[in-house]
RNA sequence: GUGAGCGUAGCUCAGCUGGUGGUAGCACCGGGUUGUGGCCUCGGCGGUCGUGGGUUCAAGUCCCAUCGCUCACCCCA
């Protein structure tokens, strides 16, 4: 083979990108609704951002990042989610001083050095959304509602998951409990249980072997755990979520990769994505702010993968992924006709049209064949014998119907009267 | 990092137990219609069978290696 991108890495053809415009079109249309401003931030960010954010003991931080030294000596890493890059643009720019909860989303590419699958790039595309300067737990409701309300126009059925980790004063006596609860068991449950019951042991409870699952049978759940305040909180997402009737099942075995969630966090799932099973995901991350060294100041966000949103948009609403029709084809007959042609669809052009000619003097069957092909609303026929009286012949391609147009010498004038005649036969 | 499957025309693929690579479909170009698309029909263009070794009289086919892709595990959007 020849050159090729890097594993993981994949072009977006203009096939497809017609796709891609419509739905960064869709999210920005309601992102904007709900009062987010869009914020665009570094690719690349020093390694120390998102190893305290995302945490040091993730995955992510410790064999996925793209990191490298730059030419100064400096860590530098391709970020791989986009919370922290916004937060740190959030507390560099002081940004909590101009109002007092500050909503944000940006969209753009990721990177993670993963093993591709289906639904799984090494460079993929994120939407990340951010309010930042309240816990109410309204705010958790309303975020929630609006990433459901962008798949509804998506025209995307997906379910939702809801829990709640708690925070740092009731999260460490369920870790514990559950430790103790764990390591009863370390001598039957599978090896991959054995290992995330050291590295995430709230991991252990999602297993999918059925094997472990029934030994888990009573395990402690954090929501049994909650600490008043986080319990009162998770009691008021769910009814804000209500009062929106937006559907949602809890899962309190739902987990986080990243460690800096807290309170709610929720998924977005469907079946249909292979092995992968979140299109989008998001969560509270109270102390996170801080952490990075901002304003004590709470905050929610989530992310939806876009090549995740495209494969479900594939499947459940090919009207979304339709290629754009071109206005009108000019068919031109001959040297002098084509020679007529060539300027009149730049004027076509300039009047706004979506004008398309063969430039390669093809016969009139292969020139009406690439109009098809455009899906064509009209095709502008020009032949010699039109030439010759100043005329030339509109087809319009569902009806067939063709009407005759006087022609004259002026490009501008032509393109005006067949835009007139066009907008007319509509 | 681990495992499995697959690399034959621009694309999707046939090619049985080794015996000269397909009239295959789609796409593209041209003819049937001396100037009219989507259907039909005829013809044309198009291939270092991923790469390198090995076995054999003979390898797309068997063996080894290598590169690539895909899917899955882990983990995640």
């Amino acid at each position: 083979m020849t050159m090729q991108a890097l594993k993981g890495f994949k072009d977006i053809l203009p096939d497809e990108s017609p796709t891609w415009q419509w739905l960064e079109a869709a999210a920005r249309s309601v992102f904007h609704r709900f009062g987010f401003g869009e914020i665009k931030v570094p690719i690349l960010e020093k390694t120390e951002l998102f190893a305290r954010s995302i945490g040091e003991a993730t995955d992510i931080v410790e064999k996925e990042m793209y990191t490298f030294t730059d030419r100064n000596g400096e860590q530098i890493t391709m970020r791989p989610e986009g919370t922290a890059s916004v937060l740190r643009a959030f507390i560099e720019h002081n940004l909590q001083a101009r109002q007092a909860l500050t909503r944000l989303y940006t969209i753009g590419p990721m990177f993670r050095h993963e093993r591709p699958q289906k639904g799984r790039l090494r460079q993929f595309h994120q939407m990340s959304v951010e309010a930042i300067g309240s816990d109410h737990p309204r705010l958790d409701a309303e975020i929630i509602a609006m990433a459901w309300q962008f798949l509804e126009e998506l025209g995307l059925s997906v379910s939702l998951q809801i829990n709640s980790l708690g925070c740092p004063s009731c999260r460490p006596a369920y870790r514990e409990a559950l430790l103790a609860f764990l390591a009863a068991r370390q001598d039957t449950m599978c090896d991959d249980c054995k290992r995330r019951s050291t590295t995430n042991p709230l991991r252990v409870l999602d297993c999918k072997s059925s094997h472990c699952q029934e030994q888990y049978q009573g395990a402690p759940v954090i929501l049994d755990h909650l600490c008043p305040a986080c319990a009162d909180h998770f009691s008021a997402v769910k009814a804000s979520l209500d009062q929106l009737a937006i559907p949602y099942g809890v899962n309190a075995f739902m987990v986080r990769g990243l460690d800096y969630y807290t309170r709610t966090t929720f998924e977005l799932l469907t079946g249909a994505l292979g092995a992968q099973s979140a299109v989008g995901a998001g969560g509270r991350y109270d102390g996170l702010v801080e952490q990075l060294g901002g304003p004590k100041l709470p905050g929610i966000g989530f992310a939806m993968g876009m090549e995740r949103l495209i494969l479900l948009l594939e499947q459940q609403n090919q009207a979304a992924i339709a290629a754009p029709a071109i206005d009108c084809f000019v068919a031109a007959l001959g040297e002098a006709a084509v020679s007529r042609a060539f300027p009149l669809v730049h004027a076509l052009r300039a009047q706004g049209l979506k004008a398309a000619m063969d430039l390669e003097g093809r016969s009139l069957k292969s020139q009406m064949k690439q109009a098809d092909r455009l899906q064509a609303r009209y095709t502008l026929i020009l032949g010699e014998e039109e030439l010759a009286r100043g005329e030339a012949l509109l087809r319009d391609m569902a009806s067939k119907k063709q009407q005759v147009l006087a022609f004259g010498n002026d490009p501008a004038m032509i393109a005006a009267t067949v835009m007139a005649t066009m907008s007319t036969a509509q």
